[in-house]
DNA sequence: ACCTTGTGGTTGATACGTCAACCATGATAT
DNA sequence: ATATCATGGTTGACGTATCAACCACAAGGT
């Protein structure tokens, strides 16, 4: 229970440092900036929206309520597909140079909060966590 | 990056299932569970809002608005004190016999979703980690 | 033709988090 | 005495997360 505590301790510090760095400098998000993200990443600025779902690992209706805000902001542009019913997300002019704002942020952020405490061996430990963690 | 998202990853899922766990069986959420405990670890019962706030590190707004529900669910007492204008928030007789439940339930999930999947020297890593991340 | 099932998405309700504004009161300074 | 500040808390607004219900359409089975 104790290295429970600490472990969501760490988490928490760690993880607020970073989003609030990135978010006070962009006014981005987490979800935002993952969005933006993966749209260049894997898609050059277009996704299906249910590849972006799956990608993100978030469920449709978290999924499209977010959209719904970034739409408003003018971050990403919602297009019905009129091969099936899919929805195509396009990253707008803006939405792009933001993202682009963002990374060097975001890179140098979690290098400061984050790398930069690490020794090897934790680096190691963190791996092998997540390889056992993935199948419950 | 790649340590981040693993880290990130790693994080979301186990925690999610201890939560997840907790919740379905006791209908607690952690915040819930997080309040209950301290008010009979820390204060056998009862402890004033301000001492509450900080044991957990939230502000005051926010425990403020998370009591506002618990009270409505009968977990919890508000009841101002006249020595100074503070609130003492006391739990339930149904607050603690739901936290009695919730306990050993905790407790199993932490072990089956996250200490079982810890090495020595990941708790090692843990540890040291929770201490840096402490001043940033 | 009709019923089920699956896919892709939206919507509304409710819980949770954060921020800024507010209020009452006591302590301190001028 | 009056202005200022600190303490302890509430409130409202808004963003975010989750759940369940819904809708439209396509594909298959009867």
């Amino acid at each position: 229970m104790r290295i429970w505590n600490m472990w969501k301790g760490s988490y928490k510090r760690i993880f607020g440092r970073v989003v609030k760095e990135m978010s006070e400098y962009t006014g981005l998000s987490e979800g935002d900036f993952g969005v933006l993200d993966r749209l260049v990443q894997f898609g050059n600025g277009k996704l299906r929206q249910q590849e972006l779902a799956d990608s993100m690992d978030w469920d449709k209706s978290r999924l499209s309520h977010h959209l719904t805000r970034m739409e408003k902001r003018g971050l990403v542009l919602r297009k019905p597909l009129d091969t099936d019913r899919g929805v195509q997300i396009t990253i707008t002019a803006s939405g792009k140079s933001i993202l682009d704002q963002a990374l060097p942020i975001v890179s140098k952020a979690i290098r400061k909060h984050f790398l930069d405490l690490l020794t090897d061996e934790d680096i190691e430990s963190i791996t092998k966590l997540a390889v056992r963690s993935k199948t419950p």
